[in-house]
Formats: structure tokens, sequence, C-alpha cells
DNA sequence: CTTAGGTTTAAGGTGTACCTTATAATAACT
DNA sequence: AGTTATTATAAGGTACACCTTAAACCTAAG
């Protein structure tokens, strides 16, 4: 009957985060994880320094942070556990698309591999979240995700959608408002001077959506 | 992205244990509570003093504390859903019956009715949990749960096991291991001067349980 | 009615994870 | 090389949830 969970939860965000936000072997610049986790700067100083105490970290100063290979291991563990639930939440309990992140969010930090093994099983192995990010495997691997951005095409262009990221709920129902979805096929047909929203068509209709926002779109092209 | 989870871990676990150490509308002693929860009387008087400021219990000096309405409310929640995620972690992934209370207590803090609802639909509104306890109802109804204790029958007496509590995973092991599970059959031999074990004969065995054990385990009697 | 034992309050501490304000150090740009 | 902006550190605070030790208090039992 014991209490404590022993609060593993920030540590996981922040481990998470610093996956995410980091492209090759680049360190994550501190005030870049703090601004996406809403905490100041120093708080989030601080907490790298006590995650480099557990060797989970590495801080460059003046560079920034990033995973060792147990911070590395830790974070697939967690995006796997999320991306897991994810799957069940929207394929077991058919919870919208755009709120299971949140949800999962919670889940990802209560649980280890003694029920999410069980559970990835009784979900068929999924390979990826129902927002078409990969997911880990147990091992500990994380199938290459690199796909080309929607900002990336140049006009002309036909590609199909794989993934949305981050699972934010507002840009997810956004752009699934535009018809911008998963396996949603799409050209590219008109890149703005200056600002570089892109426009787009989607199915019979024409949409325009900024630049920030196409980088949010992992899409591979096809041939038209 | 954000961070808080905001801890409404241990509260929770202060309201399910008493709930379930309260007898009727007798208080629960705060030793009994702390010694439940492992925690030392003097940390224990200082929660039940911050959820008192919250509205969540009474506390009588020298008494005990009692759930106020909201509290009751929110002990029956958490209850729900500690037992919602135990069926799900047996019925669903397999998960053996002596190991998913400890994992339950991690998952029902971190989800709200958003998905324990959902869950319990998938789940085909179980009425009890994988240990035979009465789930509450969604709007906070506790289906009534007496039964006969195995220590308060008397020799010779037939009953057949309908719960076992609490759930901790060495009880649960052990009686397994000497056939007292749900739904087993039983016959009272005799019970212990002195220390009031008793000999039970389960199956085609005899075995001999603890007083204390014996009151753990819920049955009905059967006419021989 | 007194006293032993359980209960409560008080006082001081720990560790985690956040905050603000202010100062120091560095990097990068003109 | 000097200034500016970013980054880091220092100092002091809050809140939560636990700890120990010690003193005060009540209750119930002899």
């Amino acid at each position: 009957m014991s209490i404590r969970t022993g609060s593993r939860e920030s540590p996981e965000m922040y481990l998470k985060s610093i996956y995410q936000l980091g492209v090759g072997d680049a360190p994550v610049p501190i005030s870049t994880l703090s601004n996406r986790l809403g905490i100041s700067p120093v708080s989030a100083t601080e907490m790298i320094h006590r995650m480099e105490k557990r060797r989970l970290v590495k801080h460059i100063p003046y560079k920034g942070v990033s995973l060792t290979k147990r911070g590395l291991k830790q974070a697939l563990a967690v995006l796997r556990r999320h991306r897991l639930w994810e799957r069940f939440l929207t394929d077991r309990l058919g919870l919208p698309w755009e709120q299971v992140h949140d949800v999962a969010c919670s889940l990802e930090h209560s649980v280890g591999p003694e029920v999410t093994e069980p559970l990835a099983a009784d979900l068929g192995e999924p390979a990826t979240c129902p927002h078409g990010n990969p997911i880990p495997t147990a091992e500990g691997e994380m199938p290459s995700e690199r796909g080309l951005r929607l900002h990336e095409l140049s006009a002309g262009q036909r590609a199909v959608v794989d993934v949305i990221r981050p699972e934010n709920a507002e840009i997810l129902e956004h752009l699934a408002s535009h018809g911008v979805t998963l396996g949603a096929e799409l050209e590219l047909i008109e890149i703005e001077p200056l600002d570089g929203a892109r426009t787009i068509s989607v199915g019979s209709k024409q949409v325009v959506i900024g630049k920030e926002l196409a980088s949010c779109v992992v899409v591979h092209p096809i041939h038209a």
C-alpha cells in the first residue's frame, strides 16, 4: 500500500522534449526547452542540473542540452508509452484524434513495460501513433521518421500526408477543418512572397496555411 | 504542453483508505490510517488538516476522520477508476490477478471520466473488480458489499468465496496457492483455540489459515 | 481519580519542482 | 574591440508531502 510514486513525471517530460526538439545531435538550448515546457529558464536550468547528476543529459554551457545514452533510452521508452496509449485511446476507446494527446501525457508516466508490452501486443504491435508518428520499439530503437515537410515542397508538387506534429489539439483541429488529415492527398499551388504562406489544394478545395503551420505536416511526395 | 499534473495523488490515496477503513459512519482513527498508508501519524495529521481545508474530510480530534459528501464522492470515483483499470488489466491485457492491484494504483490517479467512462463501456460496464469487489457507479453510488467474512463462519458451515480484500499481492498469492480463489467452495472444519486459526477444506485438501487472513475472505454461505 | 497510552501540536528538516529578481559570464554581431 | 543579447548563477521564496523529536493534551481504563 505504498503511496509514493516517486515523481519521475517532470524529468520524463524534459527527456521527451529534449528528444523531440533535438535535430540530429545538436544540443537543445535551454531556452527552447523552457519555452516548450512553459517553465522559466531558471527553473529549467535547475532541473537540467539535477538530471545531469543522474546522468540523463549532458549540458554544454551556452550551447544546450543533449541526451546521454541512458537519457535517450528513457526518452524513447516514454515516447513509446505515450504513443501506445494514444493508439489505445483511439482504437479501443474511440476517443477523438485531437484529444488523445493530452490524456496520453498523463498516462505515459504511470506504468512500466509490464503493462505497456502486453498493451502493445493487444493493440497488434502498431508501428505508428494515431497522428502518424512512429512508435519506438520495445528495445529502444526509433524507426527512422525522416520525411519531407509540407513547407519544403515546391509549387506543383503533389504529396500525401504522413504525420502531423506536434500533436496539439488546436493545430490538429485547424488542419482537419481544412481537410488536412492523415493520408490526405494534396498539391502545393503557390508560395506567398514575404510570409511564405502556402496555398494548397486538398480534395476539391484550395486552402492557405502559414509556413509555420505547414512545417507541422510531414508528407511524402507522389508523382502527379 | 503543460507539465503540471497537480499532485492529487496522495490526497486520493487518503480518501480511498478512509473509505475502505470506515465501518458505517464511524470515524477512522488517524493512527489506523497512517498505519495503512505507511506514513507517520504526524504526517497523516498534517495531510488531514490540508484536506479538511479543502472540505474533503471532517476531523473530530481524538476520534478520527470521516469523509464529507464531497470526499465520499471523490473516494468512490477513485475506487471506480481503480477497479475499472484492474478489470482492464486482467480482461484485456491478461495480467495476473495478483499483480493488477499495484498497477491500477498508479493508473487510478491519471485520468478523469472522459477516459474511464468509455473504458467502462468497452469493458461491458462490469459490476465487480477481478477480486470480486463491487465497482461504484458513474453516479457515485456504491452497490452494497456486505458479505460474511470467512472468520465469521462456524464449524461445519459451507460457503463460496466472493471477494478477497485487501488486494495485497502476498495475500492473494498465498490464498491462491491454498486453493482459495474467487468462486471456490469451502467448508470450515475447525477453529483452533487461542489463536483462532481456521482449518478449512477446499477441493480435496485441508488447509489452515490464521484468523486475520481468514477475515480477508468474504464469502456467502451455502446449504451443505 | 489518577495515570498510562494514544493523539495532537509544535518546531525544525529533507527533497522536489517550481517562482522572481538581480547579477555575472559568455557569444555573437557590428 | 566593444556593445548587445542570450545564458547562467546566485539568492530568497512558495507549496507539497514527507520525516523526527519533544511537549502538550485528552480519554479511557484501572
